[in-house]
RNA sequence: GCGGAGAUGGCGUAAUUGGUAGUCGCGCCAGACUUAGGAUCUGGUGGCGAGAGCCGUGUGGGUUCGAGUCCCACUCCCCGCACCA
């Protein structure tokens, strides 16, 4: 019988969800595996063969657990607001909504056609109110929360509102925006106004005025991670700073936390870092400075206070608040061009000229406090006025960007630890001797760091302190098609709407652009208001906000009380294997961290991290093909004869060329211009040439998984995917390896049957090397499943059915068909029913491993004389070390090469001979 | 500049973790069956050499009886961060 993989999987998906096979409900009876995909934002392109990479290899580990007996939650979902399909709509009008439904059927059917064991009961979708309240539900409790610091987790903000009351700011030790300080009487005294205003201070969730990221083309800002190089990551737009009032989350608090949780996790080394780098902690302390003439002092922060001695200048940032203050009269008109000229430059001119030294002295002086030194102060954009205290002590001897504009003022570089020649560069290395540095000198840098913060703090001129480069995020969009905001305006103040006005929906529009006024589209709306008339927040929230807490959501989807049930939380807990893009490290990974970590202070979750293991998947690039064009003819060359020709490359679409063989009829039938095209052949075929470029349609070089599931069909794509390579690495998409796995497919399917299509699979008892073969299999397929080693399990399977010969024995293939389930569930299932099994095959118990069928008689290992000569012996097992050396001195093949000499030493490492020693 | 990951036949990859480098697949070569082959099956296939053999895991050193694997230095590619004080 044919492998008909066409028919089976129809028959067997749909019998599927007829019975629903892949539904799991808790069942405390069994041990739980949460198995999860990064859910796709459903795009107007559909899925490409790069998508499914990461979902297959979560489906085959999700089918391995669940037949291994654990109850397995594997759910799927859509990540479905967003700005295509905004952009679309404002386009041609069409809502988001309608588009957005029509692109999820679109990747519903293509899911289905891989044959994915998801629960779909379970689906998501971030756009739908019943899903969203809980987004706003969330962001509610985060505005009701502050966090406190020396607790380290958030608090219910009435607890604040008391303390203030009370105390006032006096001994607190809370997150906030800035630091406060007013008395229990100064709070009492305050208005309401004045009252939310100090709030949104602490609030978990507040209002702002801040530098934010603004995209004029898109008319929304835009969070740090969504900016690349001062361009939008969608759509590469110019990203400007403006100072906006904007909502945003307080992951700062979280900061510490976010960075501790991180060597708990099962994550690349490379995607922590990432992580890490993003959280940016750096250990070192404020510092405060005189300022001559002046009653106030400079802060700074500095990581290196060592270096004190060798301070020369400081600088501050050009939106430093002190700016004007410390400018004398005689610098005012240069101080005042330069603030005029940087506050012209983009962020990415900014970044683009970070090597032009550019700044102006302000007149003032600021005092060393070790050795009474007056300093300048100058004015300068390489210090930022977002990171530390917008200030610096700057240190030209052993900082390279102090160094360069020092050399280009004229300043004075003082050598403070030994190593370098500051004369030519900074020496930055924190390793060396102090010199210069009075009571300090001679200590080592390490030392003396450590030396300085203790006497900082003794002479209290300031204390350590850790900053983090991670920012609040800014959760507020100016868009339409994204979460509304459940807070409404009184008196500017914004409130909280109650519980049980959620979800507050997305009202209609008649237009989805800014009001002619630049407010956001929802301002459009009329009703966009409460009862009383109050208006709502008319912005939305970011593409993180829904995808910040679905994985709790799968876990209970349709509850109506809660995001979760506590019952559903204690028995799912958390991702054990989240598996999706490296691109989402410094954006979604860090919020639903964020957002887990928040709602377990608040006791809703029981677990602190939500991801235990993440693996990525690699990319997976297009393999393009040319054809080459004789210039000025409509003739083509192949690929090895180009070169007698001049010849102009062109893409052709990858879909009509096969092993880099060009189908000639479908390319005269591919474009009207190359209806009559000629073809300069060898060996009668047009060779195509090929290069790895990135998967575009412009490229021609898009492989839709459709394409692939209708000639191969869904178990040889799922099993090519994997074949490919390692899963965490990025490779190239080639079609050219796919006949070897379809071969095996078919090779295995066809040993059921004899060549008359009877089947014809034996209960005859197999032999011990049948037996030897199917374990070794077993045991190598597992152990590669358990390591994400999808590939060489693949192999061994290729190895195994070599091996088997003509065995038809259903002792062995019965467990082979299992075995390969979770890579190939449609032709494992028919073969299972076939054999004359009920039910499905993902109910099958996986094979176990049995190690007495590798059992040997005799065991082999290399032998080498000097290291150099080499031959395999074969001696019985669990003889004794004299034995084994006994036997070899008498073996004729050892005697040949030691020319009838002693071996002086003969090593045995553990029973077996490595190395003979003449 | 800082940090991470990597480099193995014509190509994608593998190597019991220090023990005969090249598994599996593609491609290629030969053969079988065929009117035919872009189907199927069988065998071969790192390079050089007629041969015995020699050389081979980015480069150069080192440790070891023995190194793709461990150590040191370097080169190149990919990724992340980047005036972060």
């Amino acid at each position: 019988m044919e492998y008909n993989f066409k028919e089976l999987e129809a028959k067997w998906q749909q019998e599927w969800q007829k019975q629903q096979t892949y539904q799991v409900k808790v069942d405390s009876s069994k041990p739980k595996f949460y198995v999860l995909d990064m859910f796709p934002y459903p795009s107007g392109a559909g899925l490409h063969v790069g998508h499914p990479l990461g979902y297959i290899a979560s489906d085959i580990y999700s089918r391995y657990k669940r037949l291994c007996g654990f109850n397995v939650l594997h759910p799927m979902g859509y990540d479905a607001f967003g700005l295509p399909a905004e952009q679309y709509a404002i386009q041609t009008g069409q809502h988001p909504a309608v588009t957005t439904e029509q692109n999820v059927t679109r990747y519903r059917s293509q899911l289905d056609k891989i044959g994915f064991s998801y629960d779909w009961s379970r689906e998501v979708r971030t756009c739908e109110p019943e899903y969203y309240k809980w987004t706003q539900w969330a962001f509610l409790e985060m505005f009701s929360h502050y966090y406190d610091n020396t607790l380290g987790k958030a608090e219910k903000i009435e607890k604040l509102i008391a303390h203030f009351a009370e105390k006032g700011t006096e001994g607190l030790n809370v997150a906030c925006s800035e630091q406060l300080s007013f008395t229990a009487e100064e709070w009492n005294s305050w208005s309401e106004k004045k009252r939310e205003e100090v709030l949104h201070n602490y609030r978990l969730a507040f209002r702002a005025d801040t530098m934010v990221n603004w995209c004029p083309a898109l008319g929304t800002v835009l969070a740090n991670d969504e900016v690349k190089d001062g361009l939008s990551e969608r759509g590469g737009h110019p990203v400007v700073q403006r100072k906006m009032k904007q909502w945003l989350l307080r992951v700062t608090a979280y900061a510490p936390r976010l960075l501790e949780g991180l060597d708990k996790l099962e994550w690349s080394e490379s995607l922590k870092e990432i992580q890490r780098n993003w959280i940016g902690k750096s250990t070192g302390a404020q510092v405060f400075f005189d300022i001559e003439g002046s009653d106030k002092k400079l802060e700074i922060f500095t990581t290196r206070p060592d270096t004190i001695f060798g301070v020369t200048f400081m600088v501050i940032a050009p939106e430093h608040e002190w700016v004007k203050e410390l400018t004398s009269s005689d610098a005012q008109n240069e101080v005042e061009a330069y603030l005029e000229a940087t506050k012209k430059r983009s962020e990415r001119e900014r970044i683009a000229e970070t090597k032009r030294v550019s700044g102006v002295f302000t007149g003032s002086y600021a005092i060393n406090p070790f050795t009474g030194k007056r300093i300048p102060i100058y004015v300068s954009d390489y210090v930022l006025a977002g990171y530390g205290t917008g200030a610096i002590m700057a240190v030209p001897a052993h900082d390279s960007r102090d160094w360069a504009f020092a050399k280009h003022f004229g300043l004075e570089i003082i050598p403070v630890v030994e190593g370098g020649n500051v004369e030519e560069a900074s020496y930055d290395a924190k390793e060396g001797k102090l010199i210069n540095s009075d009571f300090i000198n001679g200590l080592d840098v390490k030392v003396a760091i450590e030396r300085m913060w203790d006497e900082i703090e003794a002479r209290g001129l300031g204390k350590r302190k850790v900053n983090y480069r991670l920012r609040d995020a800014i959760f507020s969009r100016q868009r339409y098609w994204g979460e509304p905001f459940p807070i409404y305006y009184k008196d500017d103040v914004a409130y909280p709407l109650s519980l049980d006005a959620l979800p507050l929906e997305l009202p209609e529009v008649e237009k989805f652009t800014p009001t002619a006024e630049g407010e956001p589209p929802l301002a459009r709306s009329e009703k966009w208001q409460t009862a009383e008339g109050y208006p709502y927040e008319t912005s939305t929230m970011p593409g993180f906000a829904g995808s910040s807490a679905y994985y709790l959501r799968y876990m209970d989807p349709h509850n109506s009380e809660a995001l979760v049930s506590s019952e559903a939380n204690e028995y799912w807990r958390n991702v054990d294997l989240y598996v999706g893009g490296i691109e989402h490290a410094t954006g979604h990974l860090i919020y639903s961290r964020f957002w887990n970590k928040f709602l377990y202070d608040l006791g809703y979750i029981c677990e602190d991290e939500p991801f235990k293991k993440l693996v990525n998947q690699g990319m997976i690039q297009g393999r393009s093909n040319f054809v080459y064009r004789v210039v000025g003819t409509n003739k083509f060359v192949s690929l090895g004869l180009r070169k007698e020709y001049e010849t102009q490359e062109i893409h052709v679409d990858v879909n009509i060329v096969k092993n880099d063989i060009l189908d000639l009829d479908a390319f005269r039938a591919w474009r009207p211009d190359f209806a009559d095209a000629e073809f300069i052949l060898e060996d009668g075929k047009y060779v195509c040439g090929w290069a790895i470029e990135k998967m575009s349609k412009s490229m021609f070089n898009v492989v839709n998984p459709d394409y692939i599931v209708d000639n191969y069909g869904a178990d040889t794509l799922r099993m090519y995917e994997m074949f490919l390579g390692p899963l965490e690495q990025s490779k190239p998409w080639d079609t050219n390896g796919i006949d070897g796995v379809h071969k095996f497919l078919r090779r295995f399917w066809s040993k059921f049957f004899d060549k008359a299509g009877n089947f014809v699979v034996t209960d005859e008892e197999p032999t011990p090397a049948e037996l030897k073969t199917l374990h070794k299999t077993i045991k190598k397929v597992r152990e590669d499943i358990e390591n994400f080693s999808f590939n060489t399990s693949i192999a061994a399977f290729m190895i195994c059915l070599n091996e088997l010969g003509q065995c038809n024995k259903r002792a062995i293939l019965e467990p082979f068909a299992v075995l390969l389930s979770p890579f190939t569930p449609h032709i494992s299932e028919e073969l299972w029913h076939l054999l004359g099994n009920e039910g499905s095959v993902c109910d099958a118990h996986y094979p176990e491993f049995n190690p007495d069928f590798l059992v040997e008689n005799s065991f082999e290992y290399p032998v080498s004389f000097n290291g150099k000569m080499r031959f395999k012996k074969s001696l019985p097992l669990g003889i004794s070390t004299e034995e084994i050396q006994a036997l070899i001195l008498a073996d004729e093949q050892t005697l040949k090469y030691t020319e009838g000499k002693t071996p002086k030493k003969v090593i045995i490492v553990a029973g077996k001979i490595i190395n003979i020693v003449l």
